[in-house]
DNA sequence: AACAGGAGTTAGTCAAGACTAATTTTCTTT
DNA sequence: AAAGAAAATTAGTCTTGACTAACTCCTGTT
């Protein structure tokens, strides 16, 4: 009887939690990030993190591989851009509305962030007209939509499932072939496994309304041009 | 060596503590509290009372007398009025600058009051131009004053008028009922008389501005929950 | 190919704060 | 004055999230 390996949904997100998955959101944008930059990062020592780590994963809200570092799964991300979110708003608001110097703002945002309502965060955005950056020229995302463009395939660890968003439009030889593997938005794609000596990635596709789901084998190339929704 | 029975300045307040120390503080106005009334008003079993209660003798926060109840020292006192202090100054703050109905305030500042900085405190007391009460009527403490709370309408003789000076904040479902009712903070209203047998209460409504008024029968626990001024 | 040193992990501890179960005090009622 | 009920406490457990100490894995040198 062991854990399931697609996890459940976290029932809550502690503020410790938000604090490492907004950490390691911020630091990895290319690729998994190791504990010790994770523990530098936080001001919390290396066990630290490795425990902090090895809970996330259990919850799934990112992938531990022991020894090389963590990576968010797409709900981990989700939770991750939900948590900035609130802090730059926050930030917004506290410059704009409040009055505190752009040198404050952080400071506050940083204990407040846990702790806003959706209710208040709702409130606040629409008072100050849907902002798009905060004060220090961040984007504000929104709808965990626009800040990024959803991982691609490359940067998702093995065993992350998502849905295909978008698909990179330059060249019709690619999109051809994709489509013809069933790799279109909305199709259900889960990643098994990355080769080896930066290799290709073997992944299975459902697309969408088809059952049995089929295996293929992409070169970088295309795997870097796939994206999942974020 | 064993501890200063004049205990030492607790070095931080955690946030459980400072919802012990009101609810102590709200509950205490006439001698000792028995911590399953704490336990009832926060929501947690008998002995969590009784161990935090240990916990806040221990840094002199209050004097616990085991089996005969708890009671704020003078510097828990200090620290009750602080976080009432800052969860009105919240309630009135979203009320009036974000805009928020007077039933959700109460919710909101209870998640932010414990996160709040002195900074951003000074700064929003300025900008609501140091207000005196809170939206329900309630007094917000400044410099450690504190004042006494008037009677409520089920300490009223039958034939007693009065304006409503403060309703309890806890329960937003009341909240909307009685502002339906026009019984707001500033409204006249008038005893009529109690029913019989620990019976309702009628009253006659007069809201501030508005000029006929109205008739209404109150249960017992809506009119213990109206204060009028003393 | 061995190995030093750094990165990572395991094991064990601690404090806060909650819980249940069992026990003790105090109060009320006959 | 004794019995029961209600209140309070003790004892022991659990979870979160941090820590130190000790061990293991990985990698870049020689």
């Amino acid at each position: 009887m062991s854990e399931d390996p697609v996890a459940a949904a976290p029932a809550t997100i502690t503020p410790a939690m938000q604090d490492y998955l907004k950490a390691i959101f911020r630091l990895g944008e290319t690729g998994p990030v190791a504990t010790h930059r994770l523990a530098e990062e936080l001001g919390v020592t290396a066990p630290s993190a490795t425990n902090m780590a090895k809970r996330l994963h259990e919850v799934g809200l990112l992938t531990h591989e022991p020894y090389h570092g963590v990576q968010l799964t797409l709900k981990g991300r989700q939770a991750a851009l939900d948590v900035v979110r609130r802090h730059r708003l926050l930030e917004t608001y506290l410059a704009e509305a409040v009055g505190l110097g752009w040198d404050e703002v952080h400071d506050e945002a940083e204990r407040l962030e846990h702790h806003l309502s959706e209710r208040l965060e709702a409130r606040i955005d629409s008072l100050l007209g849907f902002p798009a950056t905060d004060p220090h020229g961040d984007p504000i995302p929104r709808d965990g939509a626009n800040l990024a463009p959803g991982p691609t395939l490359l940067q998702m660890p093995a065993g992350s499932e998502g849905t295909v968003s978008r698909v990179s439009d330059r060249d019709p030889e690619q999109l051809r072939y994709l489509r013809d593997l069933g790799i279109i938005p909305g199709a259900r794609i889960t990643v098994i496994e990355h080769l080896p000596f930066e290799g290709p990635v073997r992944v299975r596709v459902l697309p969408p309304g088809e059952e049995p789901g089929q295996e293929y084998v992409l070169g970088r190339v295309l795997a870097g041009v796939v994206r999942l929704a974020s």
